[in-house]
DNA sequence: TTGTAGGCGTTATCAA
DNA sequence: TTGATAACGCCTACAA
């Protein structure tokens, strides 16, 4: 048999398991000579303590859980490594755990609430569509981040940290109908979503008619449901499905960053030139965009911001500290060079 | 208290525990009714089993586990999912764990086969550099995707499944000296890298010392150690160190797509016209360099044989069955817009 | 078909 | 400073 416990440890070091307990969790009633003993035996037997039996035992523990879901989504490698960070250094770890596309987060977080005995949960890029039921449940604090709720729909009674997403799509959309285009295509998320695909299309029709330009369902193309995902093989698909329609624009809106780099391509293969013949926006601020040729124009997430501004308020939660529902950060419109005035 | 446990449910219904656990997990000797109605007061009580207490108890879970270092590198993320699905395609539950880059992954491996029960165990973009002393002791089967060890170092006792990295380098290599280019700077791992990147940068030299070029340090430029890493930044940052040089070259080999990509804005902005004025290589077959502009020519890992090839081999291993110590695939060098014969 | 009871590996409480 | 012992929540013989 191979599962060296703490009981063999015990009897090779003759002490009983108390003992190696508390030398193991550094408690200080504990001599100093035999608690170099047994950490040497540990060391040298290899012996791992197993933690679903410190799991259950334990109270409660100094861990917090950050759900993701749509991990591949290069937008949130910045802020998963800012809200790692900012755990940390709160003395916390961390428990990062993906989140499959048709799985519920919530569920999800339950098990772990009560396997982990966690103080706290975060999800990264969930929906808002969960039922009251199943949110009351969860007992400890959480905050969601990067989702928003569309107005209307009731409280979840966790914090939530975003921009607004609406607002944002709008400045976007606005700042291309400045520029003159009044043909502009976009690529957007499934019409099933109701979260932030949602709003960023809400701003882009508001944007729209604040200019008096008419909304053409032609210059819209949706996300086909279970293919496309935001990524750069999507926004290449699309825009071909937008090209065969043969219906002018002058100006595409893409909502995430990576697919209006795939529709850059898609445009340059239809040998349209950008900016000249079509301006290309995005969304999010992705390095990306930054380094891609043409730089892309987008509207940047505080990423930073808001990784620091989700955790903090977590532990707002955490230690019953004030609280804020919501936070809402601003957004920043980024021109490059893959825009530019109607020509 | 909040925590409902199997006791709670057990005498809401006015049955054992034992009845209850039977019902949950689906045994047969138990009368349908009576599962019925303990699995609607389940639902309605909202219980959540406490998976620290079943892990406890259970002797083993159709479980592996998948920790990748390096989870940005976005040349994961296809791997990543062939690799779930393929797992879940056998009905075997797939946990996946991040590994922070100063983080020993075999440590982590023997803490979650502890507390998981696990079957088997698959390591993504580590290194090869564990002491035989702590691999011994992970005692379930394991393999190593897309890690390669240099030739020499002993055999670690699990499986390995990569591309040859020093011949696909040599490959790219060898194709730009082809094309005229005896110039031909690298972007590089750091120093102290003993695997891929040390490899890749093996097969650079010896494709110029095939070519009768002879290898300048000039030309290299190596990540810094806790700063580059690879990704679109770093790519730029090197390049630019390298263009301070002022050392000429007609080809830029970077060992990774990102750092190519990065490496073509740098040129660009420098005022330097790819392929015309110098030729850029990357290495992996990422999507990203498919949809760049220009788009890239790279050497191309199968990423889907990969992680279907890590998964059997993997499940040959836990099924005792007859297995390969180590696994070659032939990569695939692609020519795209970024390079051009030497003018 | 159901209930009883023991134990999985730890930690915590209490007494020594 | 240490040791015995009772949980933690669940599963599973075994008995009924």
């Amino acid at each position: 048999m191979d599962a060296v416990t703490i009981k063999d440890i015990a009897k090779e070091c003759g002490v009983s398991v108390s003992t190696v307990s508390r030398a193991m969790n550094g408690h200080r009633d504990i001599n100093q000579k035999t608690r170099e003993k047994i950490l040497e035996v540990i060391a040298r037997s290899g012996y791992v303590p197993n933690n679903s039996a410190r799991n259950l035992k334990r109270l409660e523990s100094r861990a917090v859980a950050l759900l993701v879901k749509g991990m591949d989504n290069m937008f949130f490698q910045d802020i998963i490594d800012v809200i790692e960070k900012e755990i940390h250094d709160r003395k916390y770890s961390c428990i990062l755990q993906r989140v499959e596309e048709n799985e519920d987060e919530v569920d999800l977080a339950l098990e772990l609430v009560k396997e982990k005995k966690l103080q706290g949960i975060i999800f990264l890029g969930g929906k808002f569509d969960h039922p009251q039921e199943s949110l009351r449940r969860l007992t400890v604090p959480f905050v969601m981040s990067t989702s928003q709720r569309r107005s209307g729909l009731p409280s979840c009674g966790g914090g939530s940290i975003s921009v607004d997403n609406e607002k944002e799509s709008f400045r976007m959309v606005d700042y291309l109908c400045r520029l003159g285009h009044s043909k502009i295509a976009i690529l957007t998320a499934a019409p099933d979503d109701e979260s932030i695909g949602r709003l960023r299309f809400d701003g882009y029709r508001t944007a729209l008619a604040s200019h008096g330009i008419p909304y053409e369902r032609e210059l819209v193309v949706c996300m086909e449901p279970g293919r496309d995902k935001y990524n750069f093989a999507s926004g290449y698909r699309m825009t071909r499905r937008l090209l065969e329609r043969r219906k002018e624009f002058s100006a595409l809106y893409a909502t995430s960053d990576t697919l209006a780099l795939g529709a850059c391509r898609a445009l340059k293969d239809a040998g349209i030139r950008i900016p000249e013949e079509c301006s290309v926006a995005g969304f999010d601020g992705l390095d990306a965009g930054k380094y891609y040729i043409p730089s892309l124009t987008t509207l940047e997430q505080p990423a930073k911001e808001i990784g620091r501004a989700t955790v903090s308020q977590l532990f707002r939660r955490i230690e019953k500290k004030e609280i804020r529902e919501e936070m809402i950060f601003e957004g920043n419109l980024i021109v490059r060079e893959s825009t530019s005035q109607y020509q």
